[in-house]
DNA sequence: AATTTCCTACGAAAAATTTCCTACGAAACT
DNA sequence: AGTTTCGTAGGAAATTTTTCGTAGGAAATT
């Protein structure tokens, strides 16, 4: 491994192949190479077992990702929890394709019609608590 | 220019940079590659003017911007709707990050707490009215 | 009519991202 | 002990995305 700056340096965006890794981390929980490459092929599509890790080895390196020996192998989890770096990508989406605007994005998915009324009523009360959240 | 196939499969995923032509296309209407240029300048980031009409020939190429002559110079427009190219990198970033499900991204925007209180209203009028179609 | 300005087209370079080949060591197996 | 298996590391190739230099033509300016 060379560098490993970052650490302190606000975490970078993931790439797309970034993303589908820290899915599949933030699903199954700290996992091996071999686990998430396994997770990948089944779930995703194929990919090659040193691909994988050497892009978990980037990632390590970028700070996305954190790593402990665990007997003859590394195990690796995110470095920051799954909410964090989902409200990352959300906000570089919306700045890029909806003027800077997550709630214009939220209305773009429910307009899009696919979520199921529970899914609707559940946003609805999650707006609802944070509204009353706000008044005390 | 050479290719140019794609008009009936399936659109591509804009690249970011793609999606930023789109988003000034978008807010500003059919455009010169100058008008979009000098709009990337004054509200992004500094992009050289050849880049840029690169950009937006290879998107003419891919399909995503439509282009008529008007006088001497090209005017181009988005292929097609807002709407549904918006919709498309949402599904994709669903895909991506969010196990598939843009309700839970719609939640993180929510838990995220960047709506402001109309905006949380706006969306609950919104939630409503669609609720209220189905009924229907 | 010469010069400057503005446009498009083409091609390639540069940068970023993704993929995988090869080597090497340690454990597991025969 | 020899062989196979499984893991990491490193480097490079392949691919995708982004940037820009250069050329040529038409309009505007001097």
């Amino acid at each position: 491994m060379k560098t490993q700056k970052r650490q302190l340096e606000g975490q970078p965006e993931p790439t797309k192949s970034e993303l589908e890794i820290l899915q599949v981390l933030w699903q199954k929980g700290a996992s091996t190479v071999r686990m998430v490459n396994d997770t990948l092929n089944e779930e995703m599509r194929d990919v090659n077992y040193t691909s994988t890790l050497k892009l978990m080895q980037i990632m390590l390196d970028k700070g996305l990702l954190l790593r402990e020996i665990e007997g003859k192998n590394h195990v690796y989890r995110p470095a920051e929890k799954q909410e964090i770096t989902q409200t990352r990508v959300i906000k570089g989406l919306a700045t890029l394709a909806f003027g800077g605007s997550p709630a214009s994005l939220v209305m773009r998915v429910l307009g899009s019609g696919d979520t199921s009324p529970a899914e609707l009523e559940e946003i609805k009360r999650m707006i609802e608590q944070i509204e009353n959240q706000k008044s005390e």
